[in-house]
DNA sequence: GTCTATAGCTAGATAGAC
DNA sequence: GTCTATCTAGCTATAGAC
C-alpha cells in the first residue's frame, strides 16, 4: 500500500466532513486540524475552499461508480442487476449512518447558488439514470416490455425515494419495498 | 386584511431566505434588512437563529396541509386525490421555481446535527405518507386492491424521488411520468 | 512545500439608551 | 419593543520565514 500523500489526505479527511456535518458547517480549521497539516500547506495544494469542493464531488462520484461496478460485476441477469443496484445504494446508506446521497445534500445545500456544482450533480443523476436505462433495456430486449424508459426512470425515482426516506427516517425499510415494487414491474 | 405584524413579517422573511438559500447560508444581518427592522428587535421576538429555524419549519408544514387540502377538497374519487397530489407537489416545484422540499432540504443541510429539526422532519414526512395511506385504502375497499399499504409506500417514494429530481434537473417531467406508473397501479 | 502569524471580514448574540 | 453600538468568536485567505 503506497504511502498517502498529503493532497490525497486532505481531499479523504475534507469529504468526510463535508459529507457527515454539511459543507458550510465544515471550517478550513476543522479540515487542517483533522488532515494535520498547517493552512499554508492547504492552499498550496488548492485554491479556495470550492476547489476543495469540486475535488470531493470528483472523487464522489468516481467511488461511486467504483463500487457499483463492484457490485454488479458478477450478475449477468439485468433483473438481478437492478435488484443489486438497489442492494448497492441499501449498503451505502447503512455504511454512512443513512448520511444521504452526497449530490442530493450538496444541491440541497448550495442549489443553484453555485451553477457548477447544481451542474455536476445533474450529471451525476444523469449517467446513473443511464445505468438503470442501459439495463432495463438488455431486460426489454428479452421480454418485450411495452416502455422501458417509463420503466427506467420509475425504478430511478423508486430508488431516489428510497434514499431520501431511509436518510430522513434512519432506516432502511424503503429500499425492501421498492424491490418488491421493482419484482413486479419486471416479471 | 389584518397589517402584517412584526414577527409575522421576521418569520416570513426568514422563511423565504431558508429556504431559497438554505439556513446556513442566511445570515442575522439579512434577514433583518430585508425585514427592515433592528437587530433589538429581533431578538425580542426569537431567542436565537434556531428558534427562528423552529418557527420556519412550523410554518412551512402548515402552508403544505392548507396547500394541499384546498387541492383535494373537490375531489371525491380516490385515485383522482392521488393524482390530485402529484400535481400539487408539481404545482409547488413550479411556482418556488424547482426550490425543492422544505424538509429535505433542511434535512440534507443540518441532519442529525440539529435532532429536534430532522425530528420535525420525520414527523412531517410520516404525514404526508398517512395521507396517502388514508387515499389508497379508500381506494382499497372499492377495488379490492391486494396490499394497499405497500402501494402506498410506493406512491410516497414515487412522489418523493419525483420532487429530488425535479428539483436537481429544474423541470417537471418526473411527476408526468410518475402519473403514468400511478394510473397503471391504480387501474 | 510546509510552517506560523495575522489580515480582513462576517457570524450570532448582547447591552443599554430611548 | 424598537433602536444603535458593540462584543467575541469564527470564518476564508494571504504573507513571508524557513
Amino acid at each position: 500500500m503506497k504511502k498517502e500523500k498529503v493532497r490525497e489526505r486532505i481531499i479523504r479527511v475534507a469529504s468526510e466532513l463535508f459529507y457527515k456535518q454539511g459543507y458550510n458547517s465544515t471550517g478550513i480549521n476543522q479540515i487542517i486540524a483533522e488532515a494535520d497539516i498547517a493552512i499554508g500547506s492547504l492552499y498550496n495544494h488548492f485554491s479556495s475552499k470550492n476547489d476543495l469542493l469540486q475535488a470531493y464531488l470528483v472523487k464522489e462520484e468516481l467511488d461511486w461508480f467504483e463500487g457499483f461496478e463492484n457490485s454488479v460485476s458478477k450478475i449477468s441477469e439485468p433483473k438481478e442487476k437492478i435488484l443489486a443496484l438497489i442492494d448497492y445504494r441499501k449498503k451505502l446508506q447503512e455504511t454512512s449512518k443513512f448520511a444521504g446521497c452526497q449530490f442530493i445534500k450538496i444541491v440541497s445545500e448550495i442549489g443553484e447558488g453555485n451553477p457548477s456544482v447544481s451542474g455536476f450533480a445533474r450529471q451525476h443523476k444523469e449517467k446513473q439514470k443511464e445505468v438503470i436505462r442501459t439495463i432495463v433495456n438488455e431486460y426489454a430486449a428479452q421480454t418485450k416490455q411495452a416502455d422501458p424508459d417509463l420503466l427506467a426512470e420509475n425504478i430511478f425515482l423508486l430508488i431516489e425515494g428510497a434514499v431520501i426516506t431511509s436518510t430522513i427516517n434512519r432506516e432502511n425499510n424503503s429500499f425492501d419495498q421498492v424491490k418488491k415494487l421493482v419484482r413486479g414491474l419486471l416479471p
